[in-house]
RNA sequence: GCGCCCGUAGUGAAGCUGGUCUAUCACGUCUCCCUGUCACGGAGAAGAUCGCCGGUUCGAAUCCGGUCGGGCGCGCCA
């Protein structure tokens, strides 16, 4: 027997055994010396005593992280010398063979001190980092999701198909990461950004559902909740579907798996799986991934103030305001604070009025008619104690505003209960929207899916800003975690979805060539979609940082910096490829 | 590319309204003592040009400018 197996040893009192891990604390008592034995499953002490004057002058010598085999027998412990912080407190075992396996310098992070050392010391040291138990847990957590959802999928007859790595370019996606070519001079793969391509070309050969946990790759800029580089996605797809919600159905148990056996959380809807329209959620909550743990609705005002005297309302294009409870107790700093949010959304300021031992207190109230405040009040629903903030501005600006306050308010005042989960599928996605920098028409969402009422809306709608695609996300708490839609399997409408753009059929055939030939040939309309499962992961387990759920991470500038990847490599490789 | 925040022994923090800072504390490391500890204990020791460069000043860890590195956000992410 090769491990400690902790639990296994309480099993075998009086007992000789064998075990092996690292040394976890040695505490020398000059005549007897105990020494922790860590391996995965746990603690073990181990006592040595000088009457094996062997095994006793090596156990001097060892040091924390020492890796370590001994042997001995497993005894009972007295019942005043029991551990109970340890589930294997009650026994130690007996040591009177002891041989050092590797020694151990000096650790430059300590792994199990309260306080961990910087993200950046401990991912160069990250097999340091690793052998932390709380890691050592979330690896076994991203292990056990990844089952989970096979057994889901493949129980619903989803076949799990790789495909390709080596892949190409994509257009209008997220910048590739570039891999030369050396059989084809002066040609590139491209790391696939998703398998979107290939699951649709595998519904036209006639896979009826597929599934994979594929990797992705994007070169983009990362945040908190997104990787560099590369993650990882559950991707689906089915064929002879024609509405989405024959897929979001098909969905909806896993996640609800996930959240309550897999996680142990609570579903704050229940069973049921709000569907919230893209223009409703973005009205109602100023986001097309809205935290729905708390209420804290954008309350339209716009028609109140239709005739007011106060101008930045009566020029505004909207006005609506967020009611916040216990909004009184804010002090000017902090106000000032989420003021300085509203500003960076593109506010021009943040108006509020204060509802306090029965007075209004608000730097405009003497701008309003006490018509407008007996309105306010009443279309909030404020009371003592609550504040009232203020968005006026055009409709989007307003939204963005408010949307992102009503997320810092909930935060500040504890309203995000990470024992809850609130799910919800965003539905009805605009097919294209305008680019605020050109003023274009662009892509809303994805090209690939297929616009509501196909070519007959496409042709027929006036503004085409009002064409609804069949697209749909999942948010999860605040958090897109999943993006879907009905495809466009039509090389029609394919080529008319690109055309209101003015991009020319050439084009549309020189990048989409595969997908658009093998469409002629017979393609069934399909439906599928893809979960980010680190994101997930995250999420459901508590973590801040997306990263903290990976085995090894790069760092925010796309570096590994255990690994000292991306590097330098020799001239003679990039002579071979021509470059 | 832009904005905000951070950078002090191996690790985590304090100091940062300039002057006993000759830089403090905890953990870790090293030496010695210790037969029932489990955050072992006791005695002692080593370890920091305060990220880097420049400036202001009689004097800079502390103030200013630049730079490098990191974190968060914006842009970006079909």
């Amino acid at each position: 027997m090769n491990r400690i197996i902790a639990l296994d040893a309480t099993q075998k009192v009086g007992e000789r055994i064998s075990a092996s891990g690292w040394v976890h604390s040695r505490r020398d008592h000059g005549g007897l010396i105990f020494i922790d034995l860590r391996d995965h499953s746990g603690l073990l002490q181990l006592v040595v005593n000088p009457e094996t004057p062997e095994a006793f002058k090596v156990a001097e010598e060892l040091r924390d992280e020492y890796v370590v085999k001994v042997e001995g027998t497993v005894r009972e412990r007295a019942a005043e010398l029991r551990n109970d912080k340890i589930p294997t407190g009650g026994i130690e075992l007996a040591v009177d063979n002891v041989v050092i396996l590797n020694r151990a310098e000096t650790l430059p992070i300590q792994p199990f001190a309260e306080a961990q050392a910087n993200e950046e010391l401990r991912f160069k040291y990250r097999y340091l980092d690793l052998r932390r138990p709380a890691i050592q847990r979330m690896l076994k957590k991203r292990a056990d999701m990844y089952r989970q959802i096979r057994e889901y999928m493949d129980a619903r007859d989803f076949t799990e198909i790789t495909t390709p790595i080596l892949a190409n370019s994509s257009p209008e996606g997220a910048r590739d990461f570039l891999i030369p070519s050396r059989l084809q001079d002066g040609k590139f793969y491209a790391l696939p950004q998703a398998p979107q391509q290939f699951k649709q070309l595998l519904m036209v050969g006639g896979v009826p559902r597929y599934y994979q946990l594929a990797a992705c790759f994007r070169d983009e800029d990362p945040r908190a909740d997104r990787l560099y580089g590369e993650f990882y996605q559950l991707d689906c797809e089915m064929s002879f579907v024609e509405d989405g919600e024959e897929v979001r159905a098909m969905m909806d148990p896993l996640v609800k798996q996930l959240v309550t056996d897999f996680a142990g959380k609570e579903l704050f809807f229940g069973d049921e799986i709000p569907r919230i329209p893209y223009r409703e959620a973005m009205e109602t909550y100023g986001s097309d991934k809205p935290d729905l743990r708390f209420d804290m609705k954008l309350i339209e005002l716009t028609d109140a103030f239709a005739n007011t005297e106060f101008g930045v309302f009566k020029h505004a294009e909207c006005v609506k305001a967020i009611c916040v409870k216990d909004g009184a107790s804010l002090s000017r700093k902090q106000i000032d604070h989420f003021t300085e949010i509203a500003k960076n959304e593109g506010a021009a300021g943040l108006a509020y009025i204060t509802y306090e031992n029965g007075e209004v207190k608000s730097p405009i109230a003497k701008f309003l008619s006490s018509e407008e405040l007996a309105a306010i009040t009443e279309k909030t629903g404020a009371e003592d104690g609550y504040t009232v903030f203020f968005g006026a501005d055009k409709r989007d600006i307003v939204n963005a505003v408010l949307g992102k306050l009503r997320s810092e308010f909930a935060r500040h005042f504890g309203l995000k209960d990470s024992r809850k989960v609130a799910l919800a599928w965003i539905i009805d996605f605009p097919f294209y929207e305008l680019d605020t920098k050109t003023n274009k028409l662009d892509f809303g969402h994805n090209p690939f899916s297929m616009p509501k009422g196909g070519m007959k809306t496409l042709e027929e709608t006036e503004n085409k800003l009002d064409i609804i695609a069949d697209q749909y996300d999942m948010v999860m708490n605040g958090y897109e975690i999943c993006s879907g839609g009905v495809r466009n399997h039509n090389p029609e409408v394919l080529y008319k979805v690109f055309g209101l753009l003015d991009f020319s059929p050439e084009y549309v055939e020189e990048k989409f060539g595969a997908m658009l030939n093998a469409f002629k040939y017979g393609a069934p309309p399909h439906a599928g979609c893809a979960f980010g499962v680190d994101r997930i992961l995250m999420e459901l387990m508590d973590e801040q940082n997306v990263r903290e759920v990976v085995a090894f991470p790069k760092n925010g500038s796309g570096v590994d910096v255990m690994m000292n990847s991306p590097s330098v490599v020799d001239p003679a490789q990039l002579s071979e490829l021509g470059l």
